[in-house]
DNA sequence: GTGTAAATAGTAACGATTACGATTACTAGT
DNA sequence: ACTAGTAATCGTAATCGTTACTATTTACAC
């Protein structure tokens, strides 16, 4: 997801231009890998050192709605990255170090054939978490 | 897991059996299923009301590293419930409504040969959302 | 029974998230 | 460019789940 799709969405839905969620999405964008909100809030705080709570979660959660952001939660705290793949359905390593990610294509959905008859499935999750090669080598 | 089993691991690590411990045991031996530390909390009101959630938490958090318990996080909140299968490695359908859960067999580890040379692999999740039979016809 | 360490109650603190009323800023329409 | 109307924000407080603390009680070995 880059930049001008995140804001070619925003405007399809009418959500305002502002200045704070310029700098979130420039956040995400250049930094590909699952942020906290604590994070958010201490790269804003930079040039904004009011910025409000409130402000980025609900910014957070509008843009993960929009399918701007994908989310996680990792020790009970929520996790967003910039949406990759544009959309395609696959799952993340994840590095419990830096929070970088890389992709899994392997969907284990298609190997559970299982009894699951007369059960509705909803979602599925499916992490593996570890070191990345950089935070393996430090 | 049985209750005695749960009680042997217990004794064999020379913890006291309280009131408290055989009240959560009793709870999770009779309920199949995930349960939130507020619903044991109120289990356990019955007959304490003034039953601390420190002792709650601090039982819960022992039975899950000792392995009588196990443990999974939905919706920002710990879940635990029985163990089941004596430890051996197995994933779960989990019911959104009730907590009741579905063993899956097939562990996507396995099929994940992919690039992951140079990643240091430290766990996973895999767990399928969903409407369980039961919930599902109401 | 008695001693000792573990376990508990009662309550306060904590971190992450959400909610709120008052104010400000964006944008469409003139 | 000006203005109206609504969206977005600020500042702060409340909420929720969880953890921490100290004084007191309890289980269990002797």
């Amino acid at each position: 997801m880059t930049l001008d799709e995140a804001w070619r969405i925003l405007q399809e839905r009418q959500f305002k231009r502002t200045k704070n969620r310029e700098t979130i999405l420039e956040f995400f964008s250049d930094n590909d890998r699952y942020l906290t909100a604590m994070e958010v809030r201490n790269f804003m705080a930079a040039d904004n050192p009011g910025i409000s709570f409130d402000t980025i979660y609900r910014n957070l959660t509008t843009f993960s709605e929009l399918g701007i952001l994908e989310e996680t939660e990792l020790n009970g705290e929520r996790h967003f990255r910039m949406q990759c793949d544009h959309g395609v359905h696959h799952h993340h390593f994840i590095c419990t170090a830096c929070g970088k990610t890389q992709n899994i294509a392997h969907c284990p959905m298609e190997s559970v054939s299982v009894n699951l008859k007369g059960y509705e499935v909803e979602g599925h999750k499916f992490e593996i978490y570890g070191k990345c090669p950089v935070c393996v080598a430090q």
